[in-house]
DNA sequence: GATAAGCCTACTATACCACAAGGAAAATAG
DNA sequence: CTATTTTCCTTGTGGTATAGTAGGCTTATC
């Protein structure tokens, strides 16, 4: 499976916290509740997102989280790439990047490039803005 | 990592294979050696690839393996869906399918199709005679 | 009889995944 | 000031998958 619940899970609650009082804060058990997901092991996805500014936390009572940004301005590769790490099908594509010895006559790695490219070029297509069930882009699923 | 060495070490044994003298059988030693990779491990996907058929195996002295299929025939989304199970992006995708129960009003899940369908397309227009080295003498053995 | 695939079990080592536990720190209400 | 609320932070844990390694036995071919 490519794409962990981490990411799968910060998607889902981005999008619900665009969805649900966008200005207000919402706490994580709400968070939780709403998408079915263990409350600690949401806390978890939720701390990485605040900490790259997706989100904003606000403590005690009346706190929780909200988006740090619009969520037009919240790309979806842009979360997915926090979250998993990289998306690259390979690991000499990835961030840590080592340098294979074999590349320079590699068969392979002009596709895996290739893959990288459509991938992420699929994926920056859209926002959280674009997953939310208001928005006319072709994705209005009826209930 | 999204291709793990399973799907990536079968491309490149089938590109070596296409290279270098195609009607010939290849002994497990030679390709191991050749590609850098453990014999014992490449003996596992080596087996899997001739249960498919796109691998010949031919017993006993002057055995060894060979294409069991042109090098057109053979689907780059073919064989790496054949050694890492599924490419589906998330598990609701894959072959074992499990509906999920928020499908129905699942924000993400288009996306996914999306992604499914966006890899697929790109993986299946490669085949492993377009990953051959075909601009320098050598090696360029056409059928 | 040498070679080499085919098949089998078992074992290691590492890493990641999906979560759980408990407490500290901060904000708010009374 | 105290109690409550809620985030923030560290640590642990069981399970699964990856990437091998090791060895032996069978079968087929030259």
């Amino acid at each position: 499976m490519m794409i962990s619940t981490r990411g799968r899970y910060a998607l889902r609650i981005l999008v619900d916290l665009a969805e649900h009082r966008p200005e207000a804060y919402v706490t994580l058990r709400e968070l939780a509740e709403r998408q079915e997901i263990s409350e600690k092991y949401l806390e978890s996805i939720v701390k990485e997102l605040v900490r790259v500014c997706i989100l904003e936390g606000l403590r005690g009572k009346g706190g929780g989280y909200r988006l740090g940004r619009e969520p037009e301005q919240i790309s979806v590769l842009e979360v997915l790439e926090r979250m998993e790490g990289t998306l690259a099908p390979v690991a000499c594509l990835g961030p840590e990047g080592k340098p294979c010895s074999r590349a320079a006559f590699c068969r392979t790695l002009p596709l895996w490039k290739g893959l990288d490219e459509t991938v992420r070029g699929y994926l920056g297509q859209f926002s959280i803005r674009s997953l939310m069930r208001s928005d006319e882009g072709g994705y209005d699923y009826v209930i």
